[in-house]
DNA sequence: GTCTATAATTCGATAGAC
DNA sequence: GTCTATCGAATTATAGAC
């Protein structure tokens, strides 16, 4: 592993435990056992590094999702495989993945508005799906924000048990349990 | 409304919206429209104020819980009605269930180690709640942990959007369409 | 790449007059 | 209770020698 690679690691492995804004660039050099203006050799600042942890994993997410959206398969079926790559997604970087949900609001403007707005077109999508579902007699008349929050929240979890080590059950047992339980609460 | 009263609003609704971390004295000054030195007139530190919040709505959750807990309600009545407490405090105090979602990381020792402690009895009792109901046939065969952290997790979303003014539907109507969604994922 | 030293800023908190 | 002024500590970031 490269230096620069361990800054990336330790890095986010903080920000996860204490939060970007408790996080020192002090805490970082010492966890990668280096002075703090050796930090600086590798990173421009404290927000750029914020900055390319978030877009890197949002990016990818918003990769994989829109292979799934912009597929043939039905409604129900989009929704299951969506369920898969965020666990996959979970299982494979925990950490990226516990920045996505909990460090984004530290973004400085513009970078904010534009998180928040991909953001917000991505809930219209799975929103449209859910609709979709109902239309075609596949997903319950239940409210489409609510089921959408609740869905997506219901996931949420994950990483913090990934991330701390603490999860009993393995990958294929979760996306199972899971997937159970979203698609008992969704389908008719 | 006191001056107290208003810096306690005020504060909390800063540290929902920024993060406890990265919410000044300054902010909360400004947002109260005095001088930072009259801050600290009517708390002790800024650290004071964060165990105040917390310990206020953590105490006030965990007692309804226990109400509904020690009674003789069969377990899927009582899941009901704990999601049920849950909804009504985060409709009645959005703000505070924020803060006991994503702030309670920024407490010290030793009340962190103590709200973790309750936070883990609290999780233990509701496992325990679904192992019961798994016993008596009423819920189906899933893993305990898996459950337990999904169902815990599915209700996380709304503090948000009852902070933000951004929900469409009302109280009863969340409550109705979160009892199905939950419940179908457990149920046999 | 690594170190020492330090600039520049921000923040929590207090002193003391009114 | 409210203000001005300021202290002391912590933090991001840089300069410059090696």
């Amino acid at each position: 592993m490269t230096k620069k690679e361990k800054l990336l690691h330790q890095s986010l492995k903080l920000i996860h435990e204490k939060g970007f804004k408790a996080t020192t660039i002090r805490d970082i050099a010492a966890s990668m056992d280096c002075d703090v203006a050796n930090v600086y050799n590798f990173i421009d600042s404290k927000q750029g590094l914020l900055e390319s942890h978030l877009f890197s994993i949002n990016e990818e997410f918003h990769l994989r999702f829109d292979e799934i959206n912009n597929s043939s398969f039905e409604p129900i079926e989009k929704i299951k495989r969506i369920v898969g790559i965020y666990i996959d997604l979970t299982f494979a970087k925990p950490y990226q993945a516990s920045l996505l949900v909990n460090e984004w609001r530290h973004l400085k403007e513009p970078k904010l508005s534009r998180f928040i707005k991909e953001r917000e077109k991505f809930e219209i999508k799975v929103k449209k799906l859910i609709k979709q579902g109902i239309k075609d007699g596949s997903i319950r008349k239940v409210d489409v924000d609510i089921a959408t929050y609740t869905l997506l929240s219901s996931v949420r979890w994950l990483f913090n048990k990934v991330a701390s080590g603490n999860l009993k059950v393995n990958r294929i047992e979760v996306e199972k349990q899971l997937l159970d339980f979203v698609l008992c609460g969704l389908t008719v």
